[in-house]
RNA sequence: GUGCCCAUAGCUCAAUGGUAGAGCGCUGCUCUGUGGCAGCAGUGAUGAGGGGUUCAACUCCCCCUGGGCACCCCA
């Protein structure tokens, strides 16, 4: 009759998956969020000083966004985004970046109307479908910084850098090194590609797969390949230096000028490409040398981006860093922080009647500003001083039958043992006064 | 997507092919309204999941899932 029962009841081996996240997602758990609150704090006040404004953009954004803009050859479209079908037959990406967004939120708004440039500052989760690795996540946080609109002044693209460079030292990440470089404009990056592929043409029964792979689809990354064998061709290969036009190397210089007035110390890294096709002009990456997790803060121009959705050319810098990497390096480096601040104060209920008044002292420790700790739940004395003491409490407030009586309270001093009772209507007033007198520990 | 390594209790790790132990943690007792120390006890693993070889599998083989590392690329 009822023969599907069996399958049903027949749970523990499926059952198991279910507790098991998804390839490439993280928890972040309770331990780890101080490291999370530190670095949304200092970017915030960075984001605040520096005046770029919060804005936030949809987790979910047209496929056609980022093809036209991150590049539909890039390894990100490519082979990288979540797309997904909606019922109503919108075909949508799970966002891999930040920018292309943001540019789509100004524009879809007419943000430049509010004056030129706009300065934005977001930070959210983005997606990519690749391998977990060190530092590297299917869904990871990031943090960027955006000015959009207005002229193209370089004094904007070493703004950007001052920002991510005040983070990093703001989160006392040491051994960070800076990479700049120019990849030039629409009228002299194709010329030296042009050189560049034509230069390795001549070796390419020696090149290895992936630069030959590379001479076909993206030229630029030739000089970033690791392999041995490719080196040679590297020293006698046209510099992207000498090929940029004018106005291109004027910029460069320019952005280095306010870099030096700055006192931030870079490396000028003409193998430095970026995988996004919406870069111009300068890029930028920073990296810790002591540590092989990749590119921390990472960005650059991107004056055509704006062009590649339709609208008027745009000047535009910007970029992003990667939340987790920055923790990671962080861990690494064995950065400090203070952990969460205790509960000073720690109410102790004894018996039901006392239980039953318990939330009520809360909400008057509350009320009087007093953050307090609890194990309501928990019978025993014992047990809830020893959670006190456990979470690093200084004062006890110990109440039970008695004390509903005689409507007074005990103020345990849990670092001397010393207590004493009050009146209840003083109970607050005898905390705040403990609190500030930090008496001396004796042993 | 490709290659190499890995998977035992909440955590860190043990155990010549004979159905699993410790430390830490957590709970409690010694101390029936008083913590930190100590001692004791308890809690906890159908060995990630599935299949195979074997009299016998945590141990050997395969698949799958997840993790680490590298390539690729990037944050």
């Amino acid at each position: 009759m009822t023969p599907r029962k069996v399958a049903i009841k027949k749970k523990a081996p499926t059952e198991e998956n279910l507790f098991r996240i998804p390839r490439g997602m993280h928890d972040i758990l309770p331990a780890d969020q101080v490291w999370w609150e530190r670095i949304d704090k200092t970017a915030r006040e960075l984001a605040d000083f520096y005046n770029f404004q919060r804005i936030e953009t949809p987790i979910l954004e047209q496929v056609s966004l980022f093809e036209r803009t991150v590049g539909g050859d890039t390894d990100i479209v490519q082979k990288e985004m979540y797309t997904l079908k909606t019922k109503g037959g919108d075909f949508l990406a799970l966002r891999p970046e930040g920018t292309a967004p943001v540019m789509r939120a100004y524009l879809d708004h007419g943000l430049g109307s509010l004056g030129q440039p706009q300065k934005f500052f977001y930070q959210g989760p983005f997606f990519r479908h690749e391998n977990p690795q060190a530092g590297r996540f299917r869904q990871f946080y990031q943090i960027g910084f955006e000015i959009i609109g207005g002229v193209n002044d370089p004094i904007y693209d070493a703004q950007v850098i001052l920002i991510f460079d005040r983070l990093l030292k703001g989160l006392k990440i040491k051994n960070t090194i800076l990479k700049v470089n120019s990849i030039g404009c629409k009228i002299c990056r194709p010329n030296y590609k042009r050189q560049l592929a034509n230069y390795y043409k001549r070796y390419e029964k020696d090149l290895c797969n992936n630069c030959l792979r590379r001479l076909k689809v993206n030229p630029l990354r030739l000089l970033d390949c690791k392999n041995q064998n490719c080196q040679p061709f590297k020293e006698k290969a046209p510099n992207l230096f000498d090929k940029i036009c004018t106005s291109c190397g004027r910029h460069l210089r320019a952005v280095l000028e306010y870099l030096d007035e700055l006192e931030i110390v870079y490396e000028l890294d003409n193998t430095l490409v970026r995988g996004l096709d919406y870069y111009s002009q300068t890029v930028f990456e920073f990296y810790a040398t002591d540590s092989n997790i990749g590119a921390l803060p990472g960005g650059g121009r991107y004056d055509y981006l704006a062009e590649f959705l339709g609208s008027k050319a745009t000047a535009a810098v910007g970029g992003a860093t990667g939340v987790e990497r920055l923790i990671e390096v962080m861990k690494t480096q064995e950065v400090k922080w203070p952990s969460r601040t205790p509960r000073k104060v720690f109410l102790v209920h004894v018996g039901d009647l006392a239980k039953k008044k318990s939330l009520k002292i809360v909400e008057e420790l509350r009320s009087a500003g007093i953050p307090v700790g609890e194990a309501l739940g928990k019978e025993s004395v014992k047990a809830q001083l020893k959670q006190a003491d456990k979470q690093g409490s200084v004062l006890a407030i110990i109440f039970g039958q008695k004390e509903i009586f005689e409507e007074s309270v005990i103020i345990r001093d849990l670092r001397t043992g010393l207590q004493e009772s009050v009146i209840l209507s003083k109970m607050v007033f005898e905390i705040q006064k403990r609190l500030k007198e930090r008496p001396v520990e004796n042993k």
